[in-house]
DNA sequence: CTGTTAGCGCCTTCAT
DNA sequence: ATGAAGGCGCTAACAG
């Protein structure tokens, strides 16, 4: 049977002190003598008393707790992101209530569920969020920060990297490395990081008189991306050389590639990816790719989340993180060496 | 400024009933005129209303919350569990409270908090949890389940898969297909699964008259497994075969192997893992594994925690799930061809 | 420094 | 079916 719960009023009994004085033992500023401090803490002690946070929570309106919204957790990036976050904010005291949503209509669903759990704060990682829903956390005074993904709603924080700068880079690169035919995997059609990426990407093709070979969309997911590179490689002329919008999807063209098609990276045809993530650094990818970082990025929304709360002051601010260019063996420097075309 | 939010007071004052007819349009079970009804369900769409959890908790002794502890998310096998656990217990109307802890003395103090936050039950994933903990856990009536460890404690339960059988079977398949000089690269010292793992595949070396080659300790860590390999390839004649205690570190070993020392898989040495994570499937490794099979692991470990708090009485039980062996191409049924040896 | 007094927002008997 | 009243366990003024 679950019985119930030591209260501070059994604390206070026991210790011979009023009820007030237990709860300032356990309260950051309460001012209590040090004797009657060893007396309250030696009968909650061996109570085994536990100050019970939800009802702390219903008096100070304070929940410590700051609510993610994730769409999906099989994304090394985001697995790294939830778990950076998780220890930063275990550090500021407040703990991560975690929402699974596929898309945009399940995260209505969620935002209620966030919305009655009076969450301090709100994190989203990845996922779109509608303006009207945005515009009801601000309502509330709720601080949003969003990860990655941008949203018609002053009021918000946004943290990105510098994704067009990052896409412009490849385009770029790929280009004065001698590649021609030049492929794009691109991610979730209506995310604004897979857009900004895939501007940039184009704007440097196009600066430099290349059109792009063709495209497919890989929505950011690894069987949706190895059905996008079977449909670029369709037919010959192949692509020489792929960007897929991030690395899980470069992974996955890298290996659709290698193992179904028996093509050679390299040698066959070029990737890159973005992000960075652990994995593009193993032997088997040695992916070039556009370094984003976790931490930084996460301390941002860490920060501004913070700050909102303790202001009690909601405020769009919008950070844009620089990236860094990674180039491996999946996209050489070289490449076949410039061709002197155009 | 933060707003007050909205109460179900005002919700009442605006519909002209009484407070307690607006909590019952949002419970369960609340018997309420249809007529009324609407004229709330009106009113609180009007001002925006938004039950309080909080305050529900309070009085229900219920905060419809799981906590979770972990101590990797890096491994995407955790990350899978993670996100399918949020999943179904979100179907169930729960929310996941994540805790990361990298040790078991951090997990102390962790659970401090968790005993705070009055969730309803816990869930630890691959974490240590010392008997002492676990104890003060069932003497609070709060169900704990744990996924793939161990505690020396009746009360708590316990979901893993059958580990010694999946290590049989790994020094059986690598015996008879051939390999003589098998190597060992084991999961954290201390962990259950790792040592079951590790007694099966040592029982069946020993079953067949062979003794393993060479042991190191991966700790169930990418970096810590690739110096594993390290060592245990510092000297001729190299293992022919290696066992990894999971799929993460088979990786590792894999990437180190042919990244590093120039060795190949399986030509030059066979490679066998543990879990099957979706990685394992990939072109480039090709991971003979023994599967573990996520969803029913998580399935169970759901019934077992809502079960329990659903009759209010703990209990301590444990499951034991099939694994699969899954042969790929890192370690082929034929090897080298059985050697006659012996 | 300490105790007393009010609630936080809601659920839940208990009458009506 | 509905309203009134009494807490859930705690914090936050206030007096003393």
């Amino acid at each position: 049977m679950k019985k119930r719960p030591v209260t501070s009023r059994q604390v206070a009994e026991l210790a011979g002190v009023s009820q007030s004085a237990v709860s300032r033992c356990f309260s950051p500023h309460g001012s209590i003598a040090p004797q009657t401090r060893e007396k309250v803490l030696a009968a909650a002690q061996q109570l085994g008393y536990r100050p019970n946070a939800i009802a702390r929570s219903l008096i100070t309106r304070s929940s410590r707790t700051i609510a993610v919204v994730m769409t999906q957790l099989d994304n090394p990036f985001y697995a790294q992101m939830l778990e950076y976050a998780a220890r930063r904010f275990q550090q500021h005291g407040y703990h991560l209530l975690l929402f699974m949503s596929s898309n945009e209509q399940q995260t209505a669903g969620v935002m209620a569920d966030i919305l009655q759990s009076q969450a301090d704060g709100i994190l989203m990682l990845a996922a779109t969020l509608s303006s009207s829903l945005a515009s009801e956390c601000v309502s509330r005074g709720i601080p949003v920060v969003l990860i990655n993904r941008t949203v018609a709603f002053e009021g918000v924080s946004q943290v990105a990297s510098d994704n067009y700068r990052g896409g412009y880079w490849v385009g770029e690169f790929l280009v004065s490395s001698g590649y021609r035919r030049i492929a794009l995997v691109a991610g979730l059609a209506d995310s604004s990081t897979s857009s900004q990426r895939r501007d940039g990407f184009m704007a440097a093709l196009a600066a430099q008189g290349v059109s792009c070979w063709g495209e497919a969309c890989g929505d950011y997911d690894f069987a949706t991306a190895q059905a996008a590179t079977r449909k670029l490689f369709e037919a010959a002329p192949y692509p020489d050389a792929v960007f897929a919008a991030n690395d899980h999807m470069a992974i996955a063209v890298i290996d659709t590639l290698s193992g179904e098609l028996g093509l050679r990276v390299p040698e066959d045809v070029a990737v890159v990816g973005f992000d960075d993530i652990p994995m593009a650094a193993w032997p088997s990818y040695r992916l070039t790719t556009v370094q984003q970082s976790v931490e930084p990025m996460v301390d941002e929304a860490v920060a501004l989340l913070l700050a909102q709360i303790a202001s009690g002051q909601v405020a769009g601010e919008r950070k844009v993180l620089p990236v860094t260019p990674i180039v491996r063996a999946s996209a050489p420097a070289t490449g076949r060496g410039v061709a002197s075309s155009s």
